[in-house]
DNA sequence: CCCGCATCTGACAACGTTGTCCAGGCTCTA
DNA sequence: TAGAGCCTGGACAACGTTGTCAGATGCGGG
C-alpha cells in the first residue's frame, strides 16, 4: 500500500536511452551543465552540475554546501554563484544514504483531527525541531493494521525514532526495528508484548479522583460511559471508576456502565438508558472528550440537573452552563516528555525502557459539584 | 538548523577501520551475513545480506521484495525466510535515490495545535494515503523565516509536493523548486510574488455576509476584531466587514476596529474599549476562532446583551448561552481540495495555476440574532 | 634554486537500491 | 536430437552524496 512509487504516475527522470543502440547514454558532466544553463523543467541539478559550472571538483562543492573548512573565499564565491544560478538544493536522500541518519522522526497517532492530539503532536514537533529533526506523521484511525503499516513504512524511510500512540495491542512486529536501533516511545497507551519506553497519563488515578469527587458531592448512582476496554486508557479509566465506587462501598449496577460507545449516536442512547432506568443515575463520568461533548448535549435536554465529570479537558468548558468539571490531562506534556525521551535514546543518554506516568488534574467548574437530584 | 545529522550524536555505522593499515576493511558478503546470524544491535541487514543468506543473487531478493515476477516459488520461499530471519526492511532512502520519487508530501501550516488545522491536516493526510504517500509536516508558528526554512528542508528531502499555509508574503524562494517540478498548492492564504495553485475560503464574502446578518438584525454600531492585516485572511475579512457596512450606508468609526490583536489579553482590552466608548457597539464580528473564544468570555461578563458573529466554527458553539452564530469554513474541504490538486499536478492531469475559492456557511445559533441593546 | 610544509582541491569508493542486459538451463517442436 | 524460445538468476552500473587520501599549488626558508 505505502509503496514508494507505485501509486501515482512517475516521470522517469533518468538518463535517456539511445535510440540506435538501446543503451543508456552516459551524459558527460559538461553536457549536463549545459542543460542547466537554461534551467530545464523537471530535473534537478546535482553537485556535479554545480561543480562543472563553477569549474571546480565535486568535493569542493560538497565542502561549500556543508560549510566545511578548506575552501578559498574566491572558490567559495564561485561555487555559491553556481548554486544560486542553477537553483541547486542538496538531495537529502542521497545524504541520508551515505550518513545513516535521517534526522526525522515518525509520529503515529489515532486521529490528527482529534483536538487532544493537536497539542500533543505540536509538542513532539517542537522537541524534534529543537533537535534539528523533521516530523513525519500519520493517523492510524484506531486500526491496528493501519498502525503497523504506517510504522513499517516509517521504518523503511529509516526514521531515527518513533513516537507511537498504539491502536493495536501486539507490537512484536517492531522487534527487528528496535534491535536495529530505532528509538521508540509509546505514548498515551502502553506497548503490547514488547519492552519499550512508555509515557502515560495516570488514567486510573484520574478517573478514580473524578468519580470520588462526585461521590464526595453526595452521588451514589453514578454512570460511566467509556470506550472499548481493549483500549488501555479506557480500561484504566473504567478500573478507576470501579475502584472509587468500591472505596465508597457502592455496588455498581450493570446498567450504569456503557463500554465501547464511541459515535455520538451510541453515546446518546447509552446516556439515555442510564438516565431513565429503574435506578437512574444522578451523575455521569464520561471516559473521554468526545463522549463528554455528546453527554453534555444529552444532559442539556434533561429536565433534572445531572452532575458530570469528564475525562480530558474541552475548550470552552468554563463557558457552558454549568461549567464542565473535568479530569484534565496535559497533552502537550505527554508529547514533550515522549519526544524528549526519544532523543534521550538517540543521544545515548537513555537506555532501559521505562514507564512514566504523568499526573492528571481535576478542574472544578460546576457540573461536577451539582448535588444529586433524585 | 535543520541539518540532516548535525544536531544529535550519531553513531557511525559504517565499515570499521582496520587498526594496522588505517584503511577501511571491506567486509565480505559472507562475513556480513554472519554478523546478522546473531542479529547485532545497531546495524541493519541489506538485500546483499539477505541474498547471501538465501544463497541467491542480489537482484533476486529485490524481485521478491517488490513482488516482481520471475522468481520460482521455491526461491521466493528461501528469500522470504532469510528476510524474516534477519528482520530485513527495505531502505527507502536508497530506493528513493534510485527511483527519483519519494512518495511523500510536505505540509507546512501555522500551528498544529490550532483546532482549525487539525481537520485540514487530517484531510491532506487521507488524500496522501489514498495516493500511497506519506505526510511530513511542520509548523511555521506564523514566522516567515521558519516557513522558508521548513519548506526548503522538505525540498531537500525531495518531497514530491508541498501543501503550504503561508506565513510570509514572498515566496520567490520557491521558484527553483517549482521549476524542478515540486508540485505546490497554497491553502488558506495565497502565495506571494509567485504564480501557484491556491485554495482559499471566501473570506471576503463570508465576512460580508456575517456582518450583513448583524445589520439585518438591526445593528448599526458593529465592532470588528481581527488579526494583523498583513495576513491575507485577516485583510479579506476586514474588507468584507467594510463592504457590508458601506452597503448599509454606515460610517465605520475607528474605535470599532481592532487589528492585530491575537493574544487573549489584547483581544480582551480591544473588546472592552469598543464596548465602553462614546458610541459603544451593540454587536461584534470576530475575525477568527481564537478571537471569538476570548470575545465570548468578555461578552459573558457584560450586563447588556451584545450580539456576536464569529468567523470560523468552534466546537460546542451550539451549547453556549446563547449559541454562537458563526461563519464556518470547511477546514477539511480546504485540505482535501488542496491535496487533490497537488496529486492532480503529480499525475499530470493538472497544470496551470488556478485559484479556487470555497464558499463559507453562515450558521445561526442565537448570538448573531440578538437585537441591539442600546 | 630547491625543499619542506601547509593549504586547497579533486579522484574515487561507498552507501543500498533498482533497471538493464546477458547467461545458462529448461521445455517444446521439427 | 538439435535448435528455438522461454524462464530464472545474476553481474553491473547508476542514483547523488560524503569520507578518504593523494596530488597540486603556493610560500617561506635554507
Amino acid at each position: 500500500m505505502l509503496d514508494a512509487t507505485s501509486s501515482y504516475k512517475i516521470m522517469d527522470r533518468r538518463t535517456p536511452v539511445d535510440d540506435r543502440t538501446g543503451r543508456r547514454t552516459v551524459p558527460e558532466t559538461h553536457s549536463r551543465a549545459d542543460r542547466f544553463a537554461g534551467t530545464r523543467y523537471g530535473t534537478r541539478p546535482t553537485m556535479k552540475d554545480v561543480a562543472a559550472r563553477a569549474g571546480v571538483g565535486l568535493k569542493t562543492v560538497s565542502r561549500v554546501v556543508n560549510g566545511e573548512p578548506g575552501v578559498t573565499p574566491e572558490t567559495e564565491r564561485r561555487v555559491q554563484e553556481a548554486i544560486d544560478a542553477l537553483g541547486f538544493r542538496r538531495n537529502d536522500s542521497a545524504r541520508v544514504l551515505r550518513k545513516g541518519r535521517t534526522a526525522s522522526i515518525g509520529l503515529v497517532l489515532e486521529d490528527l483531527a482529534d483536538p487532544f492530539y493537536g497539542p500533543l503532536s505540536r509538542a513532539v514537533e517542537e522537541v524534534a525541531r529543537a533537535h534539528g529533526a523533521l516530523l513525519i506523521n500519520g493517523s492510524s484511525a484506531e486500526d491496528p493494521e493501519r498502525e503497523q503499516e504506517l510504522v513499517l513504512a516509517l521504518c523503511a524511510r529509516r526514521v531515527d525514532g518513533l513516537v507511537v500512540i498504539p491502536a493495536g495491542d501486539d507490537h512484536r512486529y517492531l522487534e527487528p526495528e528496535l534491535k536495529a536501533g530505532v528509538a521508540t516511545v509509546f505514548v498515551d497507551r502502553p506497548a503490547g508484548r514488547i519492552d519499550a519506553h512508555v509515557v502515560l497519563s495516570d488514567n486510573f488515578g484520574g478517573a478514580r479522583d473524578g468519580v470520588a469527587h462526585l461521590i464526595a458531592h453526595g452521588h451514589r448512582r453514578i454512570g460511566f460511559i467509556g470506550d472499548m476496554p481493549r483500549i488501555h486508557t479506557a480500561a484504566e479509566r473504567l478500573r478507576g471508576y470501579r475502584a472509587a465506587m468500591e472505596d465508597a462501598g457502592i455496588a455498581v449496577e450493570d446498567s450504569w456502565m456503557s463500554l465501547g460507545a464511541t459515535d455520538p449516536e451510541r453515546v446518546r442512547r447509552a446516556a439515555e438508558v442510564m438516565l431513565s432506568g429503574p435506578s437512574p443515575v444522578t451523575a455521569v463520568f464520561s471516559g473521554n472528550n468526545r463522549v463528554t461533548v455528546t453527554v453534555i448535549r444529552v444532559l442539556a435536554e434533561q429536565s433534572r440537573r445531572v452532575a458530570l465529570v469528564g475525562f480530558d479537558d474541552i475548550e470552552l468548558a468554563d463557558l457552558l452552563q454549568p461549567g464542565v468539571t473535568v479530569v484534565a490531562q496535559d497533552a502537550a506534556a505527554l508529547g514533550r516528555t515522549a519526544a524528549e525521551r526519544l532523543f534521550g535514546q538517540l543521544d545515548g543518554t537513555l537506555s532501559d525502557p521505562e514507564r512514566i506516568e504523568l499526573p492528571t488534574r481535576l478542574i472544578s467548574r460546576g457540573s461536577g459539584e451539582l448535588p444529586p437530584a433524585d
